[in-house]
DNA sequence: TCTATGTGAATGAACATTCATTCATGCGTG
DNA sequence: CACGCATGAATGAATGTTCATTCACATAGA
């Protein structure tokens, strides 16, 4: 079984965007495997049958298993990168993230958050891995202040400035919340309600404190 | 190079505290292989190497690698305990609960923050250390209901039903700031200031419903 | 001597990485 | 159109390494 562009086998010498699209194929595939079998446990051979290929050509597109999360994380980024989007275009900006973030923390997040963990683990040990967490971390939190700044009315340093803790301790409340284990328990949705809450009221300590017109 | 107890190589049939304190010791050593390698990056030639020992010697301490998890994570308890009986025992639980919070959120945490990371991660992999992990918070987590409950003056009950979101948030937040790559940059003593200000309001919150005299 | 404590070589499985090879197609030539 | 060749895509066996686990053996207090 070999992972197939739509049209079956495809044109053989493949286009652009073509291998863009098996490229991310392949990274869906991969990154189940990384889920179920941890960093450092996932072999490249179990990673080359989860893409649905030969260890030989696997290594054809990812020369290590940091370039792997390399590239995870670079398509983590472009999905944020079009929710920002949306939320900068939006007429209610901050509605719209609180909405955006509300998902992060109801959605049930699957494997996503386990692959968070393994991320974060493997970043406080990997230089490599580390690096470009740290920009991918970096990316967010400044969109997060563009946005804050847009809702404010202030000008991007500023807003830095003022709410730059705010941003981080959103993000962070979000990826803590990726990295819980699902129990089911009254515990669980107590603790989604709080971080909500925390979350509104970050928000809110940021909308009440515009520049008056 | 080998680890010994105080007095070199020590009695020969050891008594059950001497055992006790080789057992800390030799966790204390592979704790920091574990930080440096990783759960699965770390092997038990690395691990026994770590503790000073040979690997066959090694075996007869830990039959495999989530046996030691579980050993590093029960001492882990055990520290926790001894922090929640001062805490007990204080005049002023509350304040004393707000010092210990504090000094875990400004700690260097050195090492400790990838070992969580690493131990959050493998947690949501292995059932076993899941089992585990999820025991310790639990743990902790009544713990901490039960000061809040001496705090309101309230059942542990009540407490619970009341301020479990409120633990749990503490907690989370705790852990997630241990799992923090340290920067050194501004955006991190934001953070760290944005996180204290979020407990101390948490705690003030249930401090203000204590029940009335 | 007996038993708790310890050693490190041995074993076989699994691992990352390489490489000789095959496959399937596009293309130029006749 | 038919033929053969160049080339990107893919294969999986081979290589040397590391791993978890076992085992035969050593040492030293009791």
């Amino acid at each position: 079984m070999t992972i197939e562009t739509p049209q079956h086998q495809a044109t053989f010498a493949r286009s652009a965007s073509e291998q863009d699209e098996r490229m991310a194929a392949i990274l869906v595939s991969v990154r189940d495997a990384f889920i179920e079998k941890g960093f450092d446990g996932a072999s490249m051979q179990d990673l080359a049958r989860a893409a649905g290929m030969s260890v030989g050509n696997f290594y054809r597109y990812f020369p290590s298993k940091s370039a792997i999360v390399a590239a995870i994380v670079g398509m983590d980024l472009r999905e944020v990168e079009a929710e920002f989007a949306t939320i900068a275009t939006s007429p209610d900006p901050l509605g719209t993230l609180r909405t955006i973030l509300g998902q992060h923390i109801d959605g049930t997040c699957a494997g996503d958050c386990a692959l968070f963990a393994e991320i974060t683990a493997a970043a406080l040990r990997k230089a490599e891995i580390g690096g470009i967490v740290g920009k991918l971390e970096a990316e967010i939190h400044s969109y997060l202040v563009a946005v804050f700044a847009l809702i404010t009315g202030r000008t991007h340093e500023d807003a830095a400035r003022r709410y730059g803790g705010h941003a981080g301790l959103v993000m962070m409340m979000i990826k803590a919340n990726g990295m819980r284990r699902p129990t089911g328990s009254k515990a669980e949705t107590d603790l989604n309600e709080m971080i909500l809450r925390t979350i509104d009221r970050t928000l809110d300590e940021i909308a009440n404190d515009a520049v008056k017109v």
